[in-house]
DNA sequence: GCCACGCTTTGATACGTGTCAAGCAAGCCT
DNA sequence: AGGCTTGCTTGACACGTATCAAAGCGTGGC
């Protein structure tokens, strides 16, 4: 119970079979356990960019891990309004909250050719009560998807836009980081529509704000390639209004 | 897989020892299932208006479920900003958000005295276990709070003012009349600050948008007694912006 | 009972972000 | 290559909500 909070990822992605296990499932399984999970995960299935990995209302059955690329799930209202709802990278799983109601609550849709593993949630949670540790580690899965949701909601009530934005750029920053990419030097994989759409802005605010941070030399914006010059200063903006930097 | 979503709640709230399995476990465990849950569930706690359940930071260890009275939870930034992330009533289970990282990672403070159910979390798993059907409860459970968060981010991030509005006095109708109460016809349990932290808005806005709901004929407003005069019109107004009423 | 305090309402004004519109650059298709 | 589409940037302006301020109303304490 007092052990740090587990990495969802590690660096090594390109493994034999399907790497997942190291991926979003570092829990320390024993060798015949190991077995039983390999079982029971599906190959990976690849999707082009734009594709649906599954779609709001469709029957729940599995919950999917990100292999490669990268996903945008979104909820929508009735009249077409949409709300990202979060992006999701490399070790990152969806699809959690289509358990309460047996069927997707959201949309996933992938921002760029991307490959995810299936996990057949009947047979996970079967599996979970032969191995705690299993058991557990979904649970701790599913409590920090909560706390994430809670940061968001943190950043839609309270901040602004300038704050939102750095904050969302940090988060990007740290994760990419965390997968072994350059933490201050990358592309992104979504429209500025989107990324608005997550921080609850309109496109042309995300524009005008990513250039405000230029002008102010803390970054350098070339389209979708993005360089942090002074991330302390970003830091600086949201130290205070952020708890964590638990976005995603 | 295909059964109703339950209700988390039934209308007999005061039973003997602790009516938790009624309220927000209802299973359908057989007789000893049940006496194995009792056993586990700890004797309710009371709480006083304003007092802290429990504590951002504090060492996780166990759910609460409320069994009479009324939560908020809140997450908030170091330099004071602080986000309502829902009003919990009869029923209703807090602390998920704690699991993750063994901490709890919001505040949840009583708005009236009342009466908690303290869920071991530990207990709970091992009881998991045995109980798959209890398992899969708690599966739901978290996953529910998902779909809620992902509701209100929703809501945070497209609606406006008036429709925030509509559709929280719509969710805490829905929810009260779910147990008994009336369903146009209540007491509001917190502050219009609160409500203001929750909606993303300020308390003067809260105070004017009552006051233009009271002015059209579409609600009663006296201080904390909200009458629901044309319920119609407020659900017009949030109709096609809202995706479902899991607000909370 | 009275006073003081907190909560709420209401008004005037300011500010931030949305909206609308135009222009630009890059990528794609024929 | 030309012309089209798509996404992005930038500007002018409008609108919604925040902010500041003052006054009203209830409630609880003495």
């Amino acid at each position: 119970m007092t052990e740090q909070t587990p990495t969802l990822h590690t660096l090594k992605v390109s493994c034999s079979n399907c790497s997942l296990r190291e991926l979003c499932l570092p829990v320390g399984l024993n060798r015949e356990e190991m077995a039983q999970l390999d079982a029971v995960i599906r190959q990976s299935r690849r999707l082009k960019r734009g594709e649906y990995l599954f779609r709001s209302g469709e029957g729940f059955r599995s919950l999917y891990a990100v292999r490669t690329g990268y996903f945008k799930t979104c909820v929508s209202s009735q009249d077409g309004r949409e709300q990202v709802t979060g992006f999701h990278m490399s070790g990152e799983l969806m699809g959690l909250d289509g358990i309460s109601a047996s069927q997707h609550g959201c949309d996933a849709i992938a921002l760029e050719d991307s490959e995810v593993c299936e996990l057949p949630f009947n047979r996970m949670e079967t599996l979970g009560r032969d191995i705690p540790s299993l058991q557990h580690h979904f649970f701790r899965l599913m409590s920090r998807e909560i706390v994430r949701d809670q940061s968001v909601m943190l950043l839609l009530g309270n901040m602004k836009a300038e704050e939102r934005l750095a904050a969302f750029l940090l988060n990007l920053s740290q994760r990419l980081s965390a997968r072994g990419f350059a933490a201050y030097d990358f592309i992104l994989r979504m429209s500025r529509e989107e990324i608005g759409s997550f921080l609850g802005l309109k496109l042309e605010t995300v524009s005008r704000t990513l250039s405000k941070f230029q002008q102010q030399g803390w970054l350098k914006v070339d389209h979708k390639h993005i360089q942090m010059l002074q991330p302390e200063e970003l830091k600086a903006l949201v130290a205070g209004c952020a708890q964590a930097n638990s976005l995603r």
